[in-house]
DNA sequence: AGCACA
């Protein structure tokens, strides 16, 4: 155990805190999307589960996410959780950033889910589920009638695990064909970038400044500095933090949310590809 | 729909 010679899969397992996730969360999408159409795009992606949506009647904001079990034939789910990484860089490359509806200018956002879906699905039920918050508190379930339909997705799956979700996928093995072929040495960076201390922040409006953006995230903890970046488009910017931790916790305090000068919906956070410079 | 600074 010293040392170990290379092993992508190793090293993904090393890199990778949140190696359990199976879930995709996917952001960006208009407040009249239906059900439907995010199982449409997603259905065909190997070791596709089920997609839930979630209308959270704010800001015009529905959010999703998109659940992909992976059974690995080998027995260690590293195998999965490396094919995993594959569907996100695809899901990426496709999808990322794609203008969902070209009227509203919705603009997709694909993740990994901070938490797997604790939702179970059986087999034979529905296909997708759609949790509506927008009118009343009252959660409008579609799909799987018997379903549990309160829980939140966001939620740590409980003590069963992911791999009694897992083990309610029929498929025995998810074969990667014309749909997903990647080689593996596409994907030497890892999942989704591994934390890290700076943020990348997207998504900002043309009239978004580095002093709003300042006052924003300054006043969390380990706030070092914010550099806005143009490049002829629209701004993006980076946000340093003493500490992965605290950037994290960043991130999830601030992610989708709306500054003043947002004019396409809230931030985009994601963890920078690499630490901002010391000056 | 986007990841720079050295």
């Amino acid at each position: 155990m010293a040392h170990q010679p290379f092993d992508p899969y190793y090293a993904y397992q090393q890199q990778d805190e949140r190696s359990h996730i199976n879930t995709l969360f996917v952001s960006g999408l208009p407040d009249d999307v239906k059900a439907r159409e995010i199982h449409n795009l997603f259905r065909r992606r190997p070791g596709f589960d089920s997609c839930q949506l979630k209308y959270t009647g704010r800001a015009n904001q529905a959010r999703c996410c998109v659940c992909y079990f992976f059974q690995s034939s080998i027995g260690d789910g590293s195998i999965a959780r490396f094919k995993f990484s594959y569907v996100i860089s695809f899901l990426r490359g496709d999808h990322q950033g794609v203008k969902f509806d070209p009227q509203a200018g919705s603009v997709l956002h694909i993740e990994l889910a901070r938490s797997n879906s604790r939702r179970k699905r059986k087999p034979g039920s529905g296909a997708y589920v759609v949790i509506d918050k927008r009118s009343k508190g009252e959660a409008d379930v579609q799909g799987s009638s018997s379903d549990d339909g309160d829980s939140d997705p966001d939620e740590p799956s409980g003590s069963g695990g992911s791999h009694g979700d897992l083990a309610t996928t029929k498929s025995s093995e998810i074969k990667f064909g014309s749909d997903s072929a990647v080689s593996a040495e596409q994907h030497e960076r890892g999942p989704d970038g591994g934390p890290c201390s700076t943020l990348f922040i997207a998504n900002l409006g043309p009239n978004c400044t580095e002093d709003e953006l300042r006052q924003t995230f300054s006043v969390y903890a380990g706030f070092n500095m914010v550099k806005m970046r143009s490049r002829g488009g629209m701004p993006v910017a980076f946000a340093d933090f003493d500490e992965v931790e605290q950037a994290t916790k960043v991130m999830e305090q601030l992610q989708g949310s709306m500054l003043s000068s947002s004019d396409r919906g809230g931030m985009h956070i994601e963890y920078a590809r690499s630490k901002m410079r010391k000056h």
